[in-house]
DNA sequence: AGGCCTCGAGTTCA
DNA sequence: CTCGAGGCCT
């Protein structure tokens, strides 16, 4: 064979080699349902990574390998759009939504008008370039006329093609969205906090901030996705120019690109409005953030017809969410005292609407956290709520730091007490070691005492607690069974009416099992679940107190620091006296056998674990349900859960489950198993 | 000693 | 729900 023969040859294998890791790229990355495995994909790449290596002649920019290859920009240059990449209006309620129905058929003569409903991508939008079918020129919105050339860093993005997969060689501007998965978010903050680095606020940042890299290697490391949403100008396509939207982003997702699959043609304002909710509510089972809906008029002739004012087009409009991110000022940071004493940080906020409610305070939880974040009181921050309802301070806007910002000491007094506030080696909590002489833990373990998962004495909330403190009326647990009608009665905006009934909550809470009591009494280390272990292993309380250490760790899940704990309590004389007054005022001290699991339960032996809301039980009833038939409820998802149960708006456990394929029952299929058996 | 798997503790607003 | 830390297995 002679050498041009040879040469063509490799040619020849490096342009199939081309085409086969991109129709994989397109597999993988825009329609997820890859074909090949990633060894195989790998063998592939390799062989022509070695092929350009001995050929860099026959290296083109559209190769799949220079998708990380270019070289550190210095800056980025400026790129006018071909067409402008106009910015939409907002609405924020259905009723300017219905107004802009209103206003877009009457600019219409009252033809019949659809409407296309997409989510609305929190990332940053994108204009990509493409010259007789192949990628040329990426760019950033900017100010909508010019953007800035990331052409080097969307070739990155493997969901991008770098040539079109179609017959004719159309030249096109392509308008789209890029993101950062959320949870590809968390892992990157999680990796800059232990570098050190300054946290991103939210994934539109952190995909903002990859996109702006200079060194495409960087911005390859982060993973973007991409959905394209529109057709900014086209020109070569022939008899194939579409006609509505929906059809564009057909020939869009033909040619190989990524649409989002939710988009819905909605032949009413109705099934509009039906949409905008169905995501206000749904947002959170996207693994993308979405921050509303963008309405468009489907017709590309209406669309024409209905034009654009100087700042945006008529013909669509963006459908905003309440925002889950807000900017507020910290006003104090105060410090509470728990049950055991810890001291918690608690940032007082200006107050500020967030996602329908009034945030004012959020928990910082530790020292270290307000080091790591560096929140200082007056600093203007980033406050959030995710899918559930505690506010976070994700970050401070150090830009609006003005040098009269305090930095927060932790105590080293217990502000409620005046005791010394210790924080032990190791441990993230600051303590205060005044214990039962500490008027807040007092309280808190009363409260806890009497909460509904312990001794479930309905009506003993904080604000009773307090009165019967202050009054000299309660000062252990053990007072609460010493209580009289008439002691109650007097107390503010307590009538005889609710007085009969606490007495009644107090009298109910003696019967209930022993593990409750163990639960209620606060021991540390102690929570539910070793409560019950315990109670049911040494069946009375007496036994219970009088176990040695080498008895409790017997225990199942019983250690070192839990029989200590244990031991330390039961030592203690002042507890010992509570414990006998409790007997003494008849508060049942014994484990009622639990009857024996229910024959052959498929659920027998299982570990289950349940998320969201559902619909028939409880969370209780269910728990409970699952241990009678000898199942075990666990908190937490792993590889050694058996079942996930799933009801209504499951949280982060559902991901977990899908990600590590524990088997996911809904309610049906979970009613059956329990009854089965 | 390290790595999972759990549990315990604390938390906001309406 | 999330984080930290205790318990237990390898």
């Amino acid at each position: 064979m002679g050498e041009v023969d040879e040469l063509r040859a490799i040619e020849e294998r490096i342009r199939k080699l081309r085409d086969e890791i991109e129709f994989h790229n397109y597999r993988y990355y825009v329609l997820d349902d890859p074909v090949i495995s990633d060894a195989e994909y790998d063998a592939l790449m390799r062989e022509l990574v070695e092929l350009e290596a001995e050929h860099p002649e026959l290296v083109t920019p559209d190769s799949p390998t220079q998708r990380v290859g270019a070289a550190p920009a210095e800056a980025f240059a400026p790129v006018v759009h071909r067409s402008p990449m106009m910015s939409l209006a907002n609405v924020y309620s259905v009723e300017e939504l219905r107004a802009f129905d209103t206003r877009v058929r009457k600019a219409l003569g009252g033809e019949l008008v659809e409407y296309v409903a997409e989510l609305k991508i929190d990332g940053l939008a994108v204009s990509l370039t493409y010259e007789d079918g192949k990628f040329v020129r990426g760019a950033t919105r900017g100010d909508g006329t010019t953007g800035e050339d990331v052409t080097h860093n969307l070739r990155t993005i493997r969901s991008i093609p770098m040539r079109l997969r179609l017959d004719q060689p159309v030249s096109i501007d392509v308008r789209g969205e890029v993101y950062m998965i959320r949870r590809e978010f968390h892992k990157l903050n999680e990796e800059r906090r232990a570098a050190g680095e300054p946290l991103f606020a939210n994934p539109r940042n952190a995909a903002a901030g990859s996109l702006r890299q200079l060194d495409p290697k960087v911005t390859a490391a982060r993973p973007l996705g991409m959905f394209v949403y529109g057709i900014g100008y086209m020109s070569g396509a022939g008899g194939a120019a579409p006609e509505t939207h929906l059809e564009a982003l057909g020939l869009l997702k033909e040619a190989g690109f990524r649409t989002n699959p939710n988009t819905r043609l909605c032949r009413t304002i109705d099934e509009v409005v039906d949409y905008c909710a169905h995501w206000r509510e749904r947002r959170d089972s996207l693994d993308y953030e979405i921050d509303g809906v963008v309405v468009k008029v489907n017709s590309l002739a209406q669309q024409e017809r209905l034009g654009a004012t100087a700042r945006s087009p008529r013909w669509a409009v963006a459908y905003k969410f309440p925002a889950r991110q807000a900017t507020t000022k910290v006003r104090d940071i105060i410090v509470q005292v728990g049950r055991t004493g810890t001291l918690t940080p608690v940032a007082v906020l200006d107050p500020v609407e967030l996602a329908g409610s009034t945030v004012s305070r959020a928990t910082l939880h530790n020292e270290d956290i307000i080091r790591a974040k560096d929140i200082r009181i007056g600093d203007t921050v980033i406050v959030e709520k995710g899918g559930d309802v505690i506010p976070e301070v994700v970050k401070v806007v150090t830009e609006r730091r003005m040098g009269a910002e305090r930095e927060f000491r932790m105590p080293t007094k217990c502000p409620e007490c005046g005791a010394d506030v210790v924080r032990l080696e190791g441990e993230a909590a600051s303590r205060c070691v005044g214990g039962m002489a500490c008027p807040a833990q007092v309280r808190e373990g009363i409260l806890h005492f009497a909460s509904r998962d312990a001794m479930d004495i309905e009506g003993m909330g904080p604000s009773l607690v307090a009165q019967l403190l202050d009054a000299g009326l309660v000062k252990t647990v053990a007072d609460i069974y010493d209580l009289k009608l008439d002691d109650i009665a007097r107390l503010e905006r307590m009538g005889k009416k609710s007085a009969e009934n606490l007495l009644g909550a107090i009298e109910r809470s003696k019967s209930h099992p022993l593990h409750r009591l163990v639960f209620g009494l606060g021991i540390r280390h102690v929570g539910e679940r070793s409560a019950r272990d315990l109670a049911e292993h040494f069946g009375t309380m007496d036994k219970l107190a009088a176990a040695t250490y080498d008895e409790l760790t017997r225990v199942p899940d019983v250690g070192p620091k839990v029989a200590e704990s244990v031991l330390a309590f039961f030592r203690e004389p002042r507890n010992r006296e509570i414990l006998r007054r409790l007997a003494d005022a008849g508060v049942n001290m014994k484990e009622t056998e639990r009857a024996a699991p229910s024959a052959e339960s498929p659920l027998a032996g299982k570990t289950v674990v349940l998320t969201g809301t559902l619909e028939r039980f409880t969370r209780k009833e269910a728990e409970e349900a699952v241990l009678a038939r000898g199942g075990k409820v666990s908190s937490s998802v792993s590889r050694k859960t058996d079942y996930v149960v799933v009801g209504k708006d499951p949280g982060s456990k559902y991901d977990k489950a899908r990600e590590l394929g524990v088997t996911i029952l809904d309610e049906h299929e979970f009613e059956r198993l329990l009854g089965e058996g």
